[in-house]
DNA sequence: AAATCGAGCAACCGCAAGAGA
DNA sequence: CTCTCTTGCGGTTGCTCGATT
């Protein structure tokens, strides 16, 4: 029979999201967790196909996002995994947290493309750019093989390149690709610059720690929590024990507080001694919360 | 000031894989 | 084993906005 056509009902809406409808999928998915993907849209009350929810949901609206251009640290890691795995964008932003395979892919075609360009490093190919452009031209290079059948470890002439001045940050990523290539499913990078601590915390993007409502207490110290999965070591500074909240989780779509005003489902509880404001969707019980810290605005789930 | 261009990015589309009945 | 459905993935499109003319 072929299968069910997702997005071509009439009447379902498509384009860009409207903050009505952010709030409306945020509000779903914080009560109910990501169950059912097609059943979404009908009981979130959204005019959206699944697909289209599921994909605003994982490449814009989930908590654990970090937001912004990536660190050079980050790129280099993309570099790395480009090098081994091709387009294989969510297995490289696996090793990513909080960034994800569109986000990675978005930031290829329009930054690294051009930067390994005006470093003599074809993109495709990661070998230094033949001088014979007529070469290229008449034959170009083979594609590469799929990466799980190359036998040798790929390493970049970006990394070769960049090994001299990176140094052993450089020469631990390419061996953390060395070695990943005999359990490719669980490729981690060893030493993730960003990620110094503890590595056995951080989550790949297809590891969304799902936020159940009965996962959302708030204890009042230090926490024996349920919320292992998201767990995060990094945020030592904020004054909020590690595992309440998600780390720098930029909304710059919603900047302004006011905003939030109109949101019937949050109230804005109170802002607390590091400047956040605090708000409690009262349709879940007491303990959830959204934390807004002071500007940039930045969002997470308690 | 208006028009044009181009970069960046969110979102869409179609296909494939996997799960379950 | 087959069929159906859901989800994931990668390529592509098109809109937005800043820069340039």
């Amino acid at each position: 029979m072929g299968r069910q056509p997702c997005c071509d009902k009439v009447g379902l809406k498509k384009g860009p999201w409207t903050i009505e409808e952010d709030k409306k999928l945020i509000n779903f998915i914080l009560t109910n967790g990501q169950c059912c993907w097609r059943a979404v849209p009908k009981l979130a009350g959204l005019l959206r196909c699944g697909k289209s929810c599921r994909l605003r949901w994982t490449n814009y609206l989930r908590p654990d996002l970090k937001r912004g251009l990536l660190s050079e640290s980050e790129e280099k890691i993309v570099i790395d995994l480009h090098a081994s795995l091709g387009n294989r964008w969510s297995k490289i932003a696996a090793n990513l947290p909080g960034r994800t395979d569109n986000e990675i892919k978005n930031h290829w075609n329009t930054h690294i493309k051009k930067k390994l360009k005006r470093m003599g490093i074809d993109p495709i190919t990661h070998k230094p750019i033949s001088t014979s452009t007529d070469q290229e031209a008449k034959s170009p290079p083979p594609p590469p093989p799929p990466p799980q059948l190359q036998q040798e470890p790929v390493v970049s002439a970006f990394s070769e390149a960049e090994q001299n001045k990176q140094g052993n940050e450089t020469l631990l990523q390419s061996s953390a690709i060395t070695e990943r290539k005999e359990e490719e499913k669980s490729i981690k990078i060893i030493t993730s610059p960003f990620n110094s601590t503890d590595n056995s915390d951080s989550f790949c993007t297809d590891e969304v720690p799902l936020i159940e409502p009965h996962e959302n207490l708030v204890p009042s110290g230090p926490s024996s929590s349920t919320t292992s999965t998201s767990t995060s070591s990094s945020s030592a500074s904020s004054g909020m024990p590690d595992d309440m909240h998600f780390s720098s989780l930029e909304w710059p779509q919603y900047n302004n507080m006011s905003i939030w005003d109109d949101f019937n489902y949050w109230d804005l509880l109170c802002e607390d001694g590091d400047h956040r404001k605090l708000a409690v969707d009262p349709s879940l019980n007491q303990f959830s919360r959204l934390v807004f810290d002071q500007e940039p605005w930045k969002f997470g789930v308690l």
